[in-house]
DNA sequence: CCGGTTTAATAGGTTTTTTCTATCATACGA
DNA sequence: TCGTATGATAGAAAAAACCTATTAAACCGG
């Protein structure tokens, strides 16, 4: 039963039998003849296919719903009998949007320090992805902003808050001021996030604000491909002053990171995880975790 | 996996691997395989065993903590895509005090005329079993005391107040009366529920508390029993005033019910039902008749 | 201390279920 | 219209679940 849930899970986010199954380690025709056989006791069409994968029918959801959390309490039990035999153990898998990438060392080193049996995976994610793959079950817990956009039935802890600087060359213009205008980053040639990413949505906002046309002639979903290119002294690049910090770019001599103002505008990064009760052992430790760092972060 | 767990759940319940294997419809090899399973899959010892069943280890217990969640959540599910699809429907498992078992018709009743394939059972049980059988998932809900001992993770509805009533022939002593005091009340030979039963021993606090030594001269787990007995004139009763309004004992020639007084205790009876978000929606409705319904029984 | 009883584990065999490979039917796109 | 992608179906093989019968161990009353 529980394994078709899975399948079910599998289907929601893959959309397509074949790859659904791949990711379940079955088949195509078992991963049909799951769903096929769920439809069944619940007498219940759950799929609506034509030749291929359509749509849930409105029970599909339900179910969906509810499979999300039957399977989520299972992996959950699972975990805290293993973690009261052998203590805490296994992967947590985090996401964190690319502005935040460098500040998750923050969490992990002092939680690895009390935790050693604990291995990660963090992948770099829009906020919005985020938040999918945490409803689907395919991360534990994500960083991103939590004042901005919709969260969903989360649980957040707030971490720190995101203040921009205007990342640039010494050599390049705006390179010797020790603070400049939103107005003034609107006209030099800016390279960003693409606009998938919900920095860059800021960033622009705050641009357009000011009433001017912001040249962004070159956008990436990495933000080391952004510094690189800062470092030619052809672009300049907006980035949240913690990063700017952990990156050491203050130390650099070909590198500055300038506040803006007007408006100094901030937002809060912080963890996201599922709001279930209780949570998994890892997630609860990770939360856990946060809560002692995030005073440590606050400015 | 689902079964294993109920497996699990049967065994708590039974403290018999061959009582669980009957309530579960298999075989005890078939139970003993599962559980042993379960064991092996989370490498740890869930049963404490000798030649006989024992208990549970700590993590049998943990274990035992989720499958009542996951069971509930899985059977929740099963229910509402059933409802989706044919409305409300199914079978409500109710248990009520002996003293709250006249009137649950005034929820059935209601109920029934909203969802007419929604079938019932209910059975007499104390407060604690009523408690118990709730978490294991025995019943959906449950009439009992609300403000006496504790509840645990339950959602209460208050329904209405218990007041007591002297109920007596009306040529036996203290029979002319139009009220009675607790004292009077400890003079004369009483039949009552037996002492498992929280509203014996409610009533027996009260008796003591006015310094006398009460002569409870018979005791039954049936109100019937003791109603018969009192018609007698060699006994009486006590039992609260809505009950004896139901059994239409006020109309009687031969029986009285009496109000008591000093004091005049009052204790709140309702409705309980697991504290799961979201609830089954046959309990879901449940409750949402008694939120009806209350109102109309507040003195 | 000794047979009888209760309780759960084990062995062996059967049935049921699951899963796979191979193939087919259908729709979609060039 | 033909090639491709997608999911359903058929049939066989493998795995599992389950049952009956039996055994081992503890408990109990005399």
């Amino acid at each position: 039963m529980i394994d078709k849930l899975e399948f079910l899970l599998a289907l929601a986010r893959e959309k397509h039998f074949g790859r659904a199954a791949d990711a379940c380690g079955v088949t195509q025709p078992t991963l049909s003849a799951g769903v096929k056989q769920m439809e069944e006791t619940f007498g219940v069409l759950l799929v609506n296919r034509g030749s291929r994968f359509q749509s849930f029918t409105a029970e599909g959801e339900r179910v969906l719903d509810w499979a999300r959390r039957i399977v989520g309490d299972t992996r959950a039990m699972r975990q805290e009998v293993h973690a009261l035999k052998h203590g805490l153990a296994g992967r947590l898998r985090l996401a964190a949007i690319p502005t935040a990438l460098a500040m998750v060392e923050t969490l992990t080193t002092p939680f690895r320090a009390r935790h050693p049996e604990v291995q990660f995976t963090i992948l770099s994610r829009t906020s919005i992805e985020i938040l999918t793959q945490l409803d689907n079950l395919e991360i534990d817990a994500g960083l991103t902003y939590l004042d901005n956009e919709p969260l969903g039935r989360v649980t957040a802890i707030p971490l720190y808050t995101e203040r921009y600087r205007l990342l640039v060359a010494t050599d390049a213009p705006l390179g010797d001021r020790t603070s400049v205008t939103w107005a003034e980053v609107a006209k030099v040639p800016l390279c960003l996030l693409t606009p998938d990413m919900q920095n860059r949505r800021i960033i622009e906002q705050l641009l357009r604000d000011t009433g001017a046309d912001p040249h962004i002639t070159l956008e990436s979903d990495s933000m080391i491909l952004l510094y690189s290119h800062v470092r030619t002294g052809r672009w300049a690049s907006v980035m949240p002053a913690r990063l700017a910090s952990t990156l050491g770019l203050m130390d650099s001599k070909m590198l500055r990171a300038i506040p803006i103002v007007e408006p100094e505008a901030t937002h809060t990064i912080g963890l996201v995880a599922p709001a279930r009760e209780p949570m998994t052992p890892l997630t609860a430790a990770l939360v856990m975790e946060a809560r002692r760092v995030a005073p440590l972060l606050s400015d």
